[in-house]
Formats: structure tokens, sequence, C-alpha cells
DNA sequence: TTCTAAACGAGACGGTACGTCCTGTCTTACC
DNA sequence: GGTAAGACAGGACGTACCGTCTCGTTTAGAA
């Protein structure tokens, strides 16, 4: 087990790359995404450029490693959607949440930069889906599958559909900027799509039976 | 207020203006949209940079009048959706058209450069609904509406959620990445969407008696 | 004889290209060659770095460009010692002049950062030979041969060897910095060289017959 | 006076200097002096950048400790010119032999290392003559002296400027490339400086009667 | 038909950022 | 404790484009 590798440096390695995240992610959020250098990373990082590049292989690998990083750092921490036991109400509760996200400026800009990382980057497109999104969409999903199992939500629904139908149409609005990202228009969705996939009527159980869904 | 120009060289104007979104258009179908550099523009078009500057402001600007251009070109004509009468066969048409376009590598490439544009550019954005997203969406409503007289959808529906509901899910799966674009992954849309706002035909139950039960 | 080449852009080239020989000049002046870098000359050019790649391939080529500028900028006038009739005078007076130029800093910073290059670059030092260092040659032996003539040095004597006797001890000295360079020690290269390519005593004619020639 | 040192390291020290100035010689032997990168020496050395920079300041001064040691390496040796009793000859030995040495192209790249190091750093230069070039001009000298001595050579010369007279041409038309090394060339430096310095004996005149020429 | 002035192709320019390389220092692990 | 390994801050390198400017050269309309 003897390893014949050199020195970790392990603790100046961990600063520097932490700085340099950290100064990655106050600059992506200051300023538009292509005004964002290199150079001025390293120099706010305290920093020279070469340990940037020692890393990674271009300034959007830099970047979209800062963003991952901002998402990763509760490192074992499982998300979890809230269960009240009302799909309805736990989903206008997170959808009301994401869309007032959206609407905080530095969260747009970093949101901005990785969603244009990703859509040209096929490569980043895929590290971004395991590490980030799909950990999120478990947890949705979860939350959907206990619904299943109450009878909130039809027990064959294509769990990715629902999402996509639920999540998608507030994406684009954002990423367009082609309407209002209000709480009503989060509300709507939500019925949108359990009006899509909520329990079919009729068959065999009645939803009455198992409470009030709605509000 | 007549002028006391000379000459107005439209002729000439009009054949490097072409012949500069069409070696535009060429590039970003040919590579990724960052390694499109105005001065291969200039080159492929047989132009001097000067000329492209004195037109546009901007490389985004180029890039988007190109891909603009790409779908203004049938001038007069206004788009329409098929109409047989049955909504659901109409929309699952367009659907699967629309599906199997996005994978076209260079349709694919065009569009992504002008995702990127408009995701980072408010002004660009606005001019994008403007001119080609509102007109189609339009065409698209008028079937809609169409569909809402003889009953096959909701008369109460935001058309605007509607559009949304179909077609983001498809937009997102392709921008991110995150799935394959079949058939039957647009069919399912249509499904989906017109559970959510078809007539609320309950069994046993007339729409009307229940009335609307948004907010 | 039409041309089909473009605009030849004559006064900007001159201009920058002055500016940044200037700049070279002021900078390896001022400071150790080796702190002289491109992009300092650039800005004290007020010049873009490409502006200098374009013309030279190398920082030693800008330098040396600059250098041999210094020589050439009276272009027409070819250069001649002075002919007072005696050779030993002349030659006193000239050694004496170049001792002293050594001693100016930024004309010693400028010699060594030439010297530098030349000996390091057989191409560049082809180049110099060429440019600089013949036509000074070809002054100084044309002295020595009208020295010849009037039997104040030998007939036989190579002149090349005699230059190089004369001044190769002050440049060494002066390179190696292995001693003062008093005018008292460029006359004694004087007498030295005269000592040995002086005259053959005894060969048929004194001197003394032809009389001084000097003013 | 024993000095109270832990276990004294002195072989591993000195066996990682010579590493270092071996490896250093063998680089600057192969390719251009300024190729020649501190990391390239310690990687050939098998030795770490610091063990260089613990011992060296720079790398002007590891090049340059490395050429000393070539010539120093014979250390109490001390250097001695030939005595055959004639000047003449033992001079003309010596000269072409040095000539050669300059054909050689890795003794050429040393020396010109060497040359350009002292020429631009007057501390070096200083301890280059100290260490290197004095004790060499000492042997010289002490072999002029006994010319001297048995009327061979002028009894009032300066020998500083004897020798300059004999090298520097050498040396300045190797430096610069400015014409062929040849034992004839060596040759005739030898005649012109022995027939400047060489025993005033005029064809029917005593030295006395022509006087000194100096100032 | 000749003249004239705008628009043009070409491409040099002042800049900015890139990604690479090397210097001289610092840190860690090993021996 | 000194060493090999090599990461680090810094900074120059030479390249690639940007958007501007400066040339001669079309070229199409007005004279």
């Amino acid at each position: 087990m003897a390893h014949v590798k050199g020195p970790d440096h392990s603790r100046r390695k961990e600063r520097s790359r932490q700085a340099i995240l950290e100064a990655t992610r106050a600059l992506v959020a200051e300023e538009a995404y292509e005004k964002v250098t290199v150079e001025a990373i390293a120099a706010r990082a305290g920093v020279g450029k070469q340990t940037i590049y020692r890393r990674w292989p271009s300034k959007s690998a830099v970047v979209f490693a800062a963003l991952l990083a901002l998402s990763e750092d509760p490192d074992g921490q499982s998300v979890a959607l809230p269960d009240t036991g009302d799909l309805e109400t736990d989903l206008k509760l997170v959808m009301r949440a994401t869309a007032e996200e959206f609407a905080d400026p530095s969260f747009d800009r970093l949101i901005r930069a990785l969603n244009t990382e990703i859509a040209n980057d096929a490569e980043l497109a895929a590290e971004y889906r395991e590490k980030l999104a799909q950990p999120l969409e478990e947890a949705k999903k979860a939350r959907l599958r206990s619904a299943q199992e109450v009878g909130q939500l039809d027990a064959d629904a294509d769990l990715d559909l629902v999402l996509e139908v639920l999540y998608a149409p507030l994406f684009q609005r954002w990423l367009h900027r082609s309407g209002p990202l209000t709480a009503a228009y989060a509300d709507s969705l939500v019925d949108a799509t359990l009006r899509a996939f909520g329990p079919r009527t009729g068959v065999g159980s009645t939803p009455g039976e198992l409470g009030p869904v709605d509000s």
C-alpha cells in the first residue's frame, strides 16, 4: 500500500482551490459572464493564473466548477423536499420559492452563466446532470412517489415527465424573459401539472377517502 | 426634407448584407458558436470587417440577425398550424416535427447559438420575442382558440400557459440534453397538456356543472 | 504597371515603427537589457504588442533594429575619418573619442545589449556586420590606405588585422571591464599598432622625404 | 577550530553540487544559453530546485559557477605556458591552440554563455577576473617576463597591454564571428605583437636614438 | 461620357485576454 | 535536518480577436 507519490500539499491546494472558486462566484455574480476573465479571477483569488490552469482546462470549466461547488457545499447532506402530506401545498411552496430565487440578480447571472456553459458543451452538461440535476430530481421524485402512494398522483405517471411539465415552463419563461415569475404563475403550473397527472378519478379509489387534496 | 445624398448603392449594400448573413449562418452551423469570429465571417463573406461593423454593433447582433433572417425569409407569409379539426392529432404532428427538427446537428448549433445570445442579452431577447417568437405563438394560439371553440380545449385556459406546458419540456430536454426527443415523448407531452387543459368532462358530469376551478 | 496590392498605410506604419524603435532605445538605455519587455516597449510606444510582433519575430530583433537604426539614421551619409595627413594624430583622436563614448552609461547599456544579441545569434551578427560594422570599417580602412600611400603604414599590412589590433583591445577591456579606458590607454594602442604596422624602415624610402602632408 | 556541526552531510552536499554543475555544463553545451532553465538543470541533476537556489542566488550564478568549476577543476595546479626559450615559437603554439579551442561547438556555447553573463553583470565580471582571468594572465605574464629577461621583449612593455594586443583581436573575431580563426591568423597576431613590443633593435639604429614615442 | 462621393476590400492599428512558460519561494513527505 | 518533488504567486511571452481607422478601389448616380 506504500504509494510512490510525492507530497500531497493538500492544505495549500485546498486553500487556493477555495479561493479560486469563491472569486469566480463573486465575479460571475457581479458582472456579465463574458466579462469575467481568468486573469481577474486569479487576481481576485490572490493566485497565479497557472494555479487555475493546473486544475481546470478552460474558463468554462472553472466557472462550472465554481457553480457546482455552490450547490455541493453541504457535502454529505442529501436534499429533501417538504412533505406535509399534501402534494399541492408542498409543490406550490417549492415552485414559489424557485420563482423567487430566479429574481435575485446575482443568482440570475450565476444560473445564466451555468446554462450558457451546459447548453454549449455536452460534456459539462453531462457532469451537470450527474452532479447537480439528478440528485435534485431524485429528491423531487421521492416526494412525487410519496404522493403516488397516497393516491395524490397517478401511480403510472412518468415522474421525469411530471417534473418537466412542472419545471420546464418556469425555466423557459425565466431563460427567455418571456413573462413574469409570480407566485400565481407558480401556482398555475402546479395546478396544470396536477390536472395532467393527478389521481385518475373513478378507478376504484375516491380521492375523498384519503382526505382533502385541494387547498 | 429632401436630403442631398449621393447614390444609394443599394444593390451593393444588399449583396454584401446577404453575403454576411449567409457566411454567418454557415459558420455558426459548422462549429461551436464561441469559435465563430467576426474576422472569419468577413473573410468567408469576402467583405471587409468594417462593412459588418457599419451595420451591426457587435458579433452577437450579426449572428442574431443572421438567424432572424433565416426564419423571416419567406417575408409576407404568415405561419399557420395544421387544422384537421382534431387538436390532439394536429398537436402531435407539430410536436413530432419540432422534435425532429432539433435532431439536425446544424439546426441544433444555430438554435443553441441563438439561445445563448438571447439568454444573456435582454435586448436581443426582446427583439427575438417580437420578431420571431410572438408571430409563431400567435399562430399556435390561433389553433388553440379554434380548439376552444369546438370544445376540445378548456375555454378559460390561459393559452400562453398551455403553450409553455406543451413546448417548454421539449425545449428544456433539448437544451440540457436530459433525455431523448422521440415521437413518443412528443405525444406524451400533448397528452399531458390535453389532460391539463382539455375539456372538463367528468364521468357523468357536465363541464358546466363543475364550473371553473382555477383561481 | 497596375499593381494589385492593397493600400500601403505607409504613414501609419512609419509613425508606429519610429515610436517602437525610439521607445526600445529609451528603455534599453534606461535599464538592464533583460528587464526590457516587449510589453513595456509597446506601452511606452503607445502601440499594441501585435504591432511589434507583426514586424519583428522576437524581442532580440526589435532591440537589434532599434540599435541599427540608431546608427543608420543619417541615411545617405557615408562616415569618414578625419585625415590631417598624420595617421598617428588622427588615430589617437578617433581612439580617444571611442574610449569616451564607452564611458557614457546609456551608450554603454545600448552597446552591451547589442553585443549580447550578436554574440548569441549568428544571423544578427551577420546583419550587424553588413549594416553597421563593415561601412564603418571601410571608412577606417580608407584612412589607413591613405596612410599607406604616404608611407605612414606598411603597404603590405592586412588592414583588417591592423584594425583588430587597434580596436579589439579597447573593446575587450570595455566588455570585460578589465581596465580603465583612458586617453593614455587609447594612445598606447595607437602607438603599439603603429610599431607593429608602421613603415618598414630602411626599405628605400624615408618617410621624411615625402614631407608632412598635414594641415 | 573544529566546528561542532551535526552529521556532516558534506558528502551529499558535494555530490549534489557536482551533479548540478555537471548538468548545467551539459545543458549549456547542448543548446542556446537562453533556453537553459533552472528547472531543466534540476531535473537533469536529479535535484530539487531549492537545492540550487539554496546555493546560488540566480540562474546566472549557477551557470557562472559551472563554467568557473570547469577551469578550476585541477585545483591546486597552477597553469603555466610552455617556455622553449623562444617567445615567438611559444606564443604561436599557444595562440594556435586557443584558436582551435574556440572552434569546438560545445566550448563555443559555454564561453558565449560565460561572456554574456560577465558582459552584463559587473559583479560576475569581477569574480571572473579574479578567479579565472587573472591566474591565467599571471601565467602568461610570467612567460613574457621571462622573455623580457632574455631580450625577446621590450623590457619597458606594459604586459597587460601586450596580452591585450595579442589576445583581444582573436577574442573579438570569435565573438563577432567576423573572420576565420586559422593558424595563420594566430601567427600573424604573434608577429604583430612582437613587432610592437619586441626588442627595439632598429637596422643600424639604437633604440635610444628614436626614444619613446608614447606620450 | 465623365465626374464624384459613398461604400467597399483589405488589413494595420491600439487593446485585452488568452493559455504557456519560467522564476524564485514555500510546503510537504521522506530518509 | 536536509532533500526531492513540485505547487505556488508573479509576470512575460507570443497569439488571437475585438472594434476602430486608414488606405486605395469600385461603382452608380448626377452632371
